[in-house]
DNA sequence: TATACTAATGACTATTCGGTCATTTGTCAA
DNA sequence: TTGACAAATGACCGAATAGTCATTAGTATA
């Protein structure tokens, strides 16, 4: 386990470096100091690696966007630390993010490309979700556009992160944002993303959660956690999967109990997504 | 030089299904029907394709713009015609833009990540003087801001061209988007990016047209260039270039003769820059 | 028709790659 | 010390690649 840690921590240097089809799986042994063979123990084949890190590089990203999301700021500072935890995780992962953001042969591996299409789809309903939080019924038929804005800001300020080190105020730049997009949500009457072009664009992805794909993944998850509450919560949340008689409030404080552990975000997150909370 | 064209062509469609990397030249020369040493008659390497076809595309890409911003529109329409000839270029060349704006192997390549850059750089200018155009004085501190929200504008709806093929009405789009421009030129009051960011980002790519290589440039394209008016202006230019006497207005006169032929925009684009017209 | 020249071919080479597997090394309990 | 098991090795394989070059096809001139 410690192992596959380090290879994906040495192939994202080399892929950031050369990216993916540059780099030879060799290079990667050879820089974590292991021979050919013993990554072939950890993963079946190149492309697994590369699923593997898109996997938990993005959902990182997309599970501490939703964190602050949905945690309970007031409405005034949300926006402001939403931009902060973005360019955080842009500053933090500056590596993950040139390739992961950039690299897009990705996309030419259908496998991958299904993946990224659907975390971006993920990132777009927590953005929605915030929207609606924050303007209510104030933005009718521009939430969509305010989301493609939000959306270009982080794509085009990301590139202070990717491209160069020079050192940046963090809060003065989620201010900036922030204040952007108040204007853009306040002032806007043309719109032009509708919830229909939405739907298109991110057509093949939203299927739901099934319940079969969410148990495996709690099982995976089960394995090499040691008995605390964490655990308990974890097990009782199985059984509610295949048989729900709880309540929505315990289900949530359920989740939020697996959410304390990071490494369990991400299935606390598709938990959560799985029983609309 | 009918052949290099087929083989851009060809390979264009290649690169933008499965990528640089993935495409073999026997794939290439396949496709075009023609034999592997017949490839390497018009490219010396594999490199020097994508090299050509970066440069080519980009070049378009940014004289189309350029052309917009410095016509004498009316200051209430260019916004919108910006983006619409923005919006017309990712939809005519959907497959380009694939490659050109998302392969980031390309940046790996020292050489292209350069060109890459100074392009950017170029229509990083283009946006600035047309804002300052539009606003002069009205907006001091938050112009680079007003840029990168353009960036991302561009970055972020363009995904539609590039991953659907949805039909979209251009006109409302481009009216959306000056909306939203002008709304953030009037109201924005934190600014992030300044002027010293913009260099400290552009920094190794704001070398001067030097008088050589533009000596280069415009010799490269009087070959193969048939005798008449345009051909004229271009050889007067050169002498210009070498040793200046004409006064600016005679030299715009003479730039704007050339920029009528649709492939010497780019060196029309070039001098133009050169003598600060 | 003969000659001279260019354009085009595709078999060939040297290299590199992802992936395999017989073998060795390390680590326990007995 | 022994033996049994798992972890790790790296030489090796077939496939594929970028690039070369002796040869051929095509064409224009005399």
């Amino acid at each position: 386990m410690l192992k596959k840690q380090l290879i994906m921590e040495k192939a994202l240097e080399l892929f950031s470096e050369q990216g993916f089809e540059a780099t030879s799986v060799q290079q990667i042994t050879e820089r974590c100091g292991i021979s050919k063979g013993a990554f072939y123990l950890s993963f079946k084949t190149k492309d697994e690696l590369i699923i593997s890190m898109v996997e938990h590089y993005l959902q990182r990203f997309v599970t501490d966007v939703d964190q602050v999301v949905r945690s309970s700021l007031s409405k005034d500072i949300i926006l402001v630390e939403f931009y902060k935890s973005i360019f955080q995780a842009f500053k933090n992962n500056a590596a993950s993010a040139r390739v992961f953001f950039n690299e897009k042969v990705l996309l030419t591996k259908k496998e991958l490309f299904q993946k990224i299409i659907a975390y971006d789809a993920d990132m777009s309903k927590t953005i929605i979700y915030m929207l609606e939080q924050l303007y209510q019924d104030e933005l009718h038929e521009t939430k969509y556009d305010v989301m493609y804005c939000i959306k270009g800001f982080m794509k085009s300020y990301s590139e202070l992160f990717i491209f160069s080190d020079i050192p940046l105020d963090l809060d003065q730049l989620a201010k900036s944002l922030a204040e952007k997009t108040e204007i853009i949500a306040r002032h806007t009457t043309i719109p032009f993303i509708t919830e229909e072009l939405v739907q298109l664009t991110a057509e093949p992805c939203n299927e739901e959660v099934s319940q079969e794909s969410l148990l495996e993944l709690i099982e995976q998850h089960l394995d090499g956690f040691e008995e605390s509450i964490e655990r308990e919560s974890l097990e009782l949340l199985k059984f509610q999967v295949e048989n729900p008689t709880y309540s929505k409030p315990i289900l949530k404080g359920l989740i939020e109990n697996i959410r304390l552990q990071p490494d369990y975000r991400w299935v606390a997150y598709v938990i959560a997504k799985y029983f609309n909370i």
